[in-house]
DNA sequence: CTGAAAGCGCTTACAG
DNA sequence: CTGAAAGCGCTTACAG
């Protein structure tokens, strides 16, 4: 091409100065440099992926934007990957749509890996991944029998904990803020919260829907906190849906942590704000992202080791949203 | 390839099978969608782009995910251009790398534009897309004298019209939260806010730098709100740092908005939480969005039309936060 | 260390 | 409508 010609070698020559490690003498390193300059020359990825089989692109499938801790999860993995030299091929699942539909876009890129967060695919969809030789990290989801990798936070333990904390504080009477049905956060978060209120002679919890949204949990609230008994600790299945609740119990008037304790899930910045001081169990972003990293820039393995879990344990983030021991 | 050897046609009949509008007989048609089908045969985008000349994809740069009106618009833009068959290749500027270093690495991926959003670029770097013949985009903000599209609002209009309203609302003592310094939103925005008060002839106003963040707001409010003449209406840069700057009045016990008005831009979702009750400047995202999948996609002009720029009117969103007429 | 040649998986004139 | 051939911009054995 040009850059070889201006420079006075083979075409060879000008990929191997830009391929570190390649046998190349200096002088003629220098040359395709200079050549490159001075005619602004970088060479062609698309290119350079069609012949060496890898796109160095991760397919990145996102749901739920409105979520902060989706985006910040985001965007670490975005900084993350682009430190080791990998793209990121973003794609939203659109209201109403299902990621299957998207699926036959992101492999027609020929990405390396695909990640799925805050969102789920099919157990056909896996396969066929699966089929192509594509790895599969699924980000706090879980699909069974699919051949994929995953990265999770234990909902249920988190849930657990949750429950015994606000138990052994002395709590009485309580609630639960589900997030959307057909998630696996949401119905581990609650097995584990239920289970460990269990433990404590605990069977009675109200229970209302959320829908994971700051809106859906702020409606659940004025109807939970509005009856009769009350509930006095109520774990909410995520932050924003804590926030919402929250803040029907400040339209009601209801005093906290005094008259109600309140914990969420996640640790999102927000929590930290003053208007909510939440109390949460914090996921991992930073190792869950790792992670990630390392399943999707590991070299493919013979081994066919495709169904790697990494699971961690959320932490307490104690504020002033709930009374605790 | 296989599925011409399967279908028992040439290789053109298949690729013409997947291009729209080709002309290829029915029969052709179907055996070759058959056999694709019976191998799981997806084309190739990579190698097309390669012969076409086009990837269809666009590279993103985002600077600030902390920001939700920025994920809004990532999210949306996203869903938009994947309705007209372009993949979104995003890129993460990491905290303290400007977003040059980041630009050839999105070159070498052959984008066929760019769009920069929550952060800025160079003029060079500009003006070398240029020279390759990529567009840039940049969503609101403005780099002077460099040959890229601008989608913004109307950032001065907007402080203009919050300084008319707070004054006509009979407020006396002003105040600004900046955001960056180096950044034309927050520029323009002040700049418009001190003109419309001084057409009213106020010219003293306190000013604080609020980093554009929440807890940089949250310590400009405290100090600002605990001086002797504390202001009584203020606008902050954006509604991220508004929020802060109410939970610091929150936390002296001033009341809103009888003793102090707020107001911030964006109209970000938690803007209508219970718990602010932001009135804010609403920016047009759904039309901000449109204008850059415009441009994004519109094929490229002969006429070389490489400067134009969309401005939008902000939209005043009332809620309690602020005593106005 | 270096170059000529083949080939990655497509599309697209060009003939027929 | 259809196929053979060339070519997009690279990398990588293979000889030298």
């Amino acid at each position: 091409m040009e850059v070889a010609r201006l420079a006075g070698v083979s075409q060879s020559a000008v990929s191997r100065a830009f391929t570190p490690g390649a046998s190349v003498s200096d002088a003629t390193q220098q040359k395709v440099r200079a050549a490159a300059k001075a005619l602004g020359y970088q060479p062609n990825a698309i290119a350079r992926s069609l012949i060496t089989q890898r796109t160095n692109i991760v397919g990145l499938v996102m749901g739920d934007f409105a979520n902060p801790f989706y985006t910040e999860v985001l965007a670490a993995l975005s900084v993350e990957l682009q430190l080791r030299e990998r793209q990121v091929l973003l794609f939203a699942v659109p209201p109403g749509r299902g990621v299957d539909e998207l699926l036959p876009f992101v492999l027609q890129y020929q990405v390396d890996a695909i990640v799925i967060a805050a969102t789920t695919l099919s157990s056909a969809m896996g396969w066929e991944c699966h089929r192509r030789g594509t790895p599969v990290i699924l980000f706090n989801r879980m699909v069974p029998d699919t051949p994929t990798h995953v990265v999770t936070t234990d909902n249920f333990a988190g849930g657990m904990q949750v429950a015994q904390m606000l138990a052994e504080a002395g709590h009485k009477r309580f609630g639960y803020i589900a997030g959307h049905a057909d998630t696996s956060t949401s119905i581990d978060r609650e097995r584990g919260f239920f289970s460990g209120l269990r433990s404590h002679g605990i069977t009675t919890i109200q229970r209302h829907d959320g829908r994971y949204s700051y809106r859906g949990a702020f409606e659940a609230g004025i109807a939970m906190l509005s009856a009769r008994r009350r509930p006095e600790a109520v774990f909410c299945a995520n932050d924003m849906m804590a926030m919402g609740f929250l803040d029907a119990a400040r339209q009601l008037g209801i005093a906290v942590p005094d008259e109600l304790s309140v914990v969420g899930f996640d640790d999102i910045p927000q929590a930290a704000w003053d208007a909510y001081s939440l109390t949460t169990m914090r996921q991992p972003i930073d190792q869950m992202v790792a992670s990630t990293v390392e399943l999707v820039t590991k070299p493919a393995d013979g081994a066919r080791n495709d169904r790697a879990t990494f699971t961690f344990l959320p932490q307490l983030v104690a504020r002033r949203s709930a009374r605790l021991l």
